[in-house]
DNA sequence: TCGTATT
C-alpha cells in the first residue's frame, strides 16, 4: 500500500474551511494518498490550518514538495503553501548546526557557501533582530548527522570573520528540551519584572491594598459569570493581596487619586486601570510570584467544566468557533508588548475582560522571537472593547502596549 | 504593526 521510505509531509498555510475532501483533488495529481490528515485541535476539534499528507510512493512526496512548496498560495492565505517533510520525518536536531560568531554584514547565502562542501544543505537562516540586523549566528541544517559533523570538524574555531568578535563556532544546535529549559530560565529571571501580573501585584504599598481586596473580590464576582480563567485570575489577586500582607513594599509612581471617576466603571477595568500607577520595586517577588504563573496553553478544553445551567451555552459557543475565527469585532491586535511575553502572558493579562478564545504572541518563525505584537480573541465584541478601554496605552518598562480592533480580513481589499 | 500551524 505505501512504500516503507515513504515520506510524511507536513503541508502548511491551508485556509481552515477546507477538509480533506477538499484538499485531495490539489494532491493527487502527483501520486496516489496513502493518508492525508488535517490537523485539528485534540480538544476543540479547530481546524489548524494545516496538514500531515503521505504519498504511497516517496517520488509523489518529492514531486508534490518541488511543484508546490512556496510555490502557490491557497485562496484567501497571505503566505505561499508550505509543503516538506513533518518534523516527525527527520528528528533534525542531530543534523542542524549552530554557527556563532558570524560577522554582522554575512548573508544566508554567505553561511550557505560556506557550509556547502560538506554536504546537502536543507535550511540555511542567519537570526536577526526586529530591524533586521544579523545577530551574528546562524543555523544551518544537513541532510545528514556525518555531513554536519564533518562541518564542525573542519569550521569550527578554523578562523575569526570580520566583525566578530572571537573565532567561528560551529556546533550542534540546541536541542528542543534545552531550547526549553534555556527559556524557563529566562522566563524565570524575568518574570517578576515583565510579568503583568507580578508587575502590579508583586509590590505595592499599604496604600493599596485594600484597593487591591476590594477588587479582587469584584473580580470574583464577575468571573461568577465570565469565565472560569476569569476566576484564576481573581485568585491570583487575592494571592497577591495576601502576600501584600506579608509586608512587601511598593512604589506609586503616580498619585492613584485618579482612579475615582464621577460615572460607575467597570469594576474590572479598575482593576487594571488602577493598578497601573505601581511599578515592581523589588525583586524578591520571584519566588512568590513565580508559581502562579504555569499555566495550560489551551484554553477551552482545559477548563473545568462549567456547572450545568452554563454547559448549553458553552456548547454553542463552542461550535460557532469550530466554525470558524471569532467575528470581527471580537478579536484585538497589541503592540508594544515586551519581548519576553509568551502566549501565556498575554493570556493572563487580557483574561479579565471576558472568555478569551486564543491568545497568540507573533514569533518569527526562524528564530523563535517574540515580534512583540498578538492577538486575543474574546467570544464577543463587548469583552473586546472592555480590554481595549482598560489596557490601550497600558505601561509596561518604558513602552505603552497599543491596543485595538484587529483589522477585519478585508480590510485593504479596495471594495 | 494584523494569526507559522507538526497527529
Amino acid at each position: 500500500m505505501k512504500e516503507p521510505d515513504a515520506i510524511k509531509l507536513f503541508v502548511g498555510q491551508i485556509p481552515r474551511h477546507l477538509e480533506e475532501k477538499d484538499l485531495k483533488p490539489i494532491f493527487e495529481q502527483f501520486g496516489r494518498i496513502f493518508e492525508l490528515t488535517v490537523i485539528k485541535d485534540k480538544y476543540t476539534g479547530l481546524h489548524k490550518g494545516c496538514a500531515f499528507l503521505t504519498y504511497c510512493a516517496r517520488d509523489s512526496a518529492l514531486k508534490a514538495q518541488s511543484a508546490l512548496h512556496e510555490q502557490k498560495t491557497l485562496p484567501g492565505m497571505n503566505r505561499p503553501i508550505q509543503v516538506k517533510p513533518a518534523d516527525s520525518e527527520s528528528r533534525g536536531e542531530d543534523r542542524k548546526l549552530f554557527v556563532g560568531m558570524l560577522g554582522k554584514q554575512q548573508t544566508d547565502e554567505d553561511v550557505r557557501k560556506m557550509f556547502e562542501p560538506f554536504g546537502t544543505i536543507d535550511e540555511c537562516t542567519v537570526l536577526r533582530g526586529p530591524d533586521g540586523t544579523s545577530k551574528g549566528c546562524a543555523f544551518v541544517k544537513f541532510q545528514t548527522h556525518a555531513e554536519a559533523q564533518a562541518a564542525i570538524n573542519t569550521l569550527h574555531s578554523s578562523r575569526t570573520l570580520p566583525g566578530a568578535s572571537s573565532s567561528l563556532v560551529v556546533k550542534f544546535a540546541d536541542t528542543e528540551k534545552e531550547r526549553g529549559l534555556r527559556r524557563m530560565q529566562q522566563v524565570a529571571t524575568q518574570l517578576g519584572m515583565f510579568s503583568p501580573i507580578a508587575l502590579q501585584f508583586g509590590a505595592y504599598s499599604a496604600y493599596t491594598q485594600a484597593l487591591m481586596q476590594q477588587q479582587a473580590a469584584l473580580v470574583a464576582a464577575h468571573s461568577a459569570y465570565l469565565s472560569p480563567m476569569a476566576t484564576m485570575a481573581a485568585v491570583q489577586m487575592q494571592h497577591m493581596a495576601a502576600i501584600n500582607a506579608n509586608g512587601l513594599i511598593a512604589t506609586p509612581i503616580t498619585p492613584s487619586s485618579a482612579q475615582s471617576p464621577a460615572a460607575p466603571v467597570d469594576p474590572l477595568q479598575q482593576a487594571y486601570a488602577g493598578m497601573q500607577h505601581y511599578t515592581a520595586a523589588y525583586p524578591a517577588a520571584y519566588s512568590l510570584v513565580a508559581p502562579a504563573f504555569p499555566q495550560p496553553p489551551a484554553l477551552v478544553a482545559q477548563q473545568p467544566p462549567p456547572p450545568p445551567q452554563q454547559q448549553q451555552q458553552q456548547q454553542q459557543q463552542q461550535q460557532q468557533q469550530r466554525e470558524g475565527e471569532s467575528p470581527d469585532g471580537c478579536n484585538i491586535f497589541i503592540y508594544h508588548l515586551p519581548q519576553e511575553f509568551t502566549d501565556s502572558e498575554i493570556l493572563q493579562m487580557f483574561v479579565p475582560f471576558g472568555h478569551v478564545i486564543s491568545a497568540k504572541v507573533f514569533v518569527d518563525r526562524a528564530t523563535n522571537q517574540s515580534k512583540c505584537f498578538g492577538f486575543v480573541s474574546f467570544d464577543n465584541p463587548a469583552s473586546a472593547q472592555a480590554a481595549i478601554q482598560a489596557m490601550n496605552g497600558f505601561q509596561i518598562g518604558m513602552k505603552r502596549l497599543k491596543v485595538q480592533l484587529k483589522r477585519p480580513k478585508d480590510a485593504n481589499r479596495p471594495y
